[in-house]
DNA sequence: AGTTTATGTCAGCCTTGTTGACTTTCCAAG
DNA sequence: CTTGGAAAGTCAACAAGGCTGACATAAACT
């Protein structure tokens, strides 16, 4: 605690890296702050419909995997199921999702969108990935791997794998 | 909607980059799953004191400029007066915040972090700050600079003069 | 057949966001 | 010196989306 300005001199051989105190603290709040900004277009968009970001994020990962359990989609949220549940039960009766039992394991339910889900999809993830294409571009091309590198870090590394795998189906 | 693959080629005269609908999705879900492992370890901590996020934050931007008013408070949140006041409230009953009617003009609070409230300040902050150093370090010198700048990017531009410069105190 | 496990549902509670109505305190302009 | 408006705070009601606990059903394993 005595010296809060410690130096670090990364390994790689390629520069000097200063992680003072204030350096993370400025990390901490640009994540703040652009989460914010990352979730702002979709949250306007979901406020026409009455849905919440619940919502989004179980559309956003059915659309990715479709046809997946309501567990391996709990895995990947990190809620409880309950919670899942209510989002779940409001999207199927508004006839954005698809619930299938399954065929192998009668216990399980199969996920889908709808068309009318899948249209709402789109609205939502075209407008997050304008503004991640408007700010990879304005960044640069060498700042969007790090960009990504960092936040690989960050994860939880339970995490991670949901992440590089596209997440699968029904096996 | 016909070229879902369209390739950019940027302007920088440096390299291709190729923003795919899926290269732009994988940036999507890292931006969740990091921000997920962001928060984990200040949630841990407050839920043995039994507070949240909101307070979190109030004490995150209380410490950085100290005598700050609630309305610049909540202009950096972007919550209600009513939201914040709650939060507020209760840390002042706690005795972690310390609300000091102004000098200049009486019907402003300037907010101060009291011991007690400083020291739960280092334990969250030092949670989140080795977070971020060992997400640093793993991802190198050069990563760190582009998850800078994408984020800084990616915020709604009213909020990158909160993230640049330091933050007022009572002026 | 009976127990255990996996999965999904229902009910109720808490935090934290919202809006609306209202009061108090104060500054500053007419 | 009065009045208009900004800043701060309060109360009430409500919604979203977390949580736990209790429970139902299907499948799997003795």
């Amino acid at each position: 605690m005595a010296d809060r300005n410690a130096a670090n001199l990364m390994g790689r051989g390629e520069s000097l890296l200063f992680l003072t105190d204030d350096q993370l603290r400025r990390g901490i709040e640009a994540m703040f702050f652009a989460y914010r900004g990352f979730t702002a277009d979709p949250d306007r968009i979901l406020q026409d419909y009455g849905y919440g970001r619940a919502h989004h994020r179980a559309i956003h990962f059915i659309n990715r995997a479709p046809g997946t359990t309501v567990n391996n989609l709990l895995s990947i949220l990190g809620v409880t199921k309950q919670s899942l549940n209510r989002v779940l039960r409001t999207l199927v009766e508004d006839g954005l999702v698809d619930s299938r039992v399954g065929t192998r394991d009668k216990r399980e339910r199969h996920l889908f969108l709808t068309p009318k889900g899948a249209a709402l999809e789109r609205d939502l993830s075209e407008a997050q990935r304008n503004r991640m294409r408007d700010a990879y571009r304005a960044a640069g091309p060498e700042a969007v791997a790090g960009f990504r590198a960092v936040l690989e870090q960050m994860m939880d590394p339970d995490m991670r794998r949901h992440y590089v795998d596209g997440g699968d189906g029904q096996r």
